[in-house]
DNA sequence: CGTTCCATTGAGATGTGTCAATTCAAGTGG
DNA sequence: CCACTTGAATTGACACATCTCAATGGAACG
């Protein structure tokens, strides 16, 4: 259990006592929500299958998507600091999520230094890659933007041993433009574009990366359409 | 020391340990660096006077400036992960800090469970402050995002006991339309613009905020100009 | 006292947003 | 099982915020 949730090296006795406070909840159906923006903070989460998406409401109402979550990665740490969720995590689709009581896991990481380098470390990833899509929003082009997530995904794909170029998008095409600030119309045109020059195939949701080297290129900026 | 350079709760015992590890290096002149992009990581910033700037060079050589750090706040936490630092922390004047071994804060972290808590703290709220300025890159006007600058500045101010209406800039209007995701003929556009609403009287970098509630308005978009 | 950096302002170009119409797929209820 | 509704995606025409290019003036600095 604790080897699906948190796939760290620990020693057999330290699992045990992992295991002992990881909650298993009943799984999520597609727009079900694990928290929601204000609620108290008391426990973060591994998501153990689908997909999930991130998103606060601001003063004038509008939502913004801050991230997206796959199968092995740990989601909610943005509340530990002021006690509080800043956002929303509601599922894409069907989602299966381990709860980690954060009251317990701060004993424990007391008790394992790597439990602990294990934590520090996923906040740190966070952040850095917060500071990724900072650096995307505020520089790159649209293309530029959507073939990076593209890339992304598939990396995350990549990671799970499923196919990197070929696979289905659990969201639509208003969460990705609203991640990467661009409009609904602008996306669906960027996917045009991309098929076009024959990166791409999309069919609904359904992708397929036909030129990964040249999508990169994209993405960074060294190519254009 | 430790008093200044990690204002938290502790026990007495507990501040002699952590001040033990803390090392205070020599003033930073402006355009100095405290590490490098891609630099081993191996220790955590306190600010004790001055500003940094933090920004990371992307795979097209542009820079972006990913945050400013003010008297009080932490540094270079976004290494923990990978152990290498993805970005470079620069004075933006003369500037000194606290260097923090994090191996020693690691082994204290682990003795004293509110300096662990303290931690994951400071870095979750680093990711809810990274996730506010993606919301704002996303979303936001040009005059937005100069809004909601000016009023971080001025409420990073007022906490170290200083003028919230008054102060100095001490990073140019390259680097806060860098840091927008902004031109600097935009900024300084904008700033124009403030000032002929009497929101703001701007003299180069010397800035007063004649209006915050109004500032404040045009920040969440509830008020245009 | 030149040199360099920084800030401001104007005019025109352009990428993305806005508005609107259409198609298609997926549910839903009679 | 068939309308009917609803949500998602695509495409076009046009608007507009911001960028780009260019010129100027002032401040800082050696």
């Amino acid at each position: 259990m604790a080897q699906i949730c948190l796939p760290i090296a620990l020693e057999a006795s330290d699992v045990e006592q992992l295991d002992s406070i990881i909650q298993r909840g009943r799984p999520l159906r597609k727009g079900e929500r694990v928290f929601r923006q204000n609620d108290v903070f008391n426990a973060v989460y591994a998501v153990r299958s689908g997909t999930l998406k991130s998103y606060r409401v601001g003063g004038s109402g509008a939502e913004q998507i801050t991230a997206f979550y796959f199968p092995g990665e740990i989601l909610g740490m943005e509340g530990i600091g002021k006690g509080i969720h800043p956002n929303t995590i509601e599922a894409l689709e069907t989602a299966a999520i381990c709860e980690i009581p954060f009251e317990l896991l701060g004993d424990l990481s007391s008790r394992i230094p790597s439990l602990q380098r294990h934590f520090f470390q996923l906040l740190s990833q966070e952040i850095a890659e917060d500071q990724l899509l900072i650096a995307m929003l505020g520089k790159n082009s649209a293309e530029q933007r959507v073939a990076a997530l593209l890339l992304s995904i598939s990396a995350r794909h990549a990671r799970r041993k499923l196919s990197a170029t070929a696979f289905r998008l659990t969201m639509t095409r208003a969460d990705i433009g609203n991640y990467l600030g661009l409009t609904v119309e602008t996306i669906s045109r960027v996917f045009t574009r991309l098929q076009k020059n024959a990166l791409l195939s999309a069919d609904g949701r359904e992708v397929i990366i036909l030129d990964a080297g040249q999508l990169r290129a994209v993405a960074e900026g060294t190519a254009q359409l």
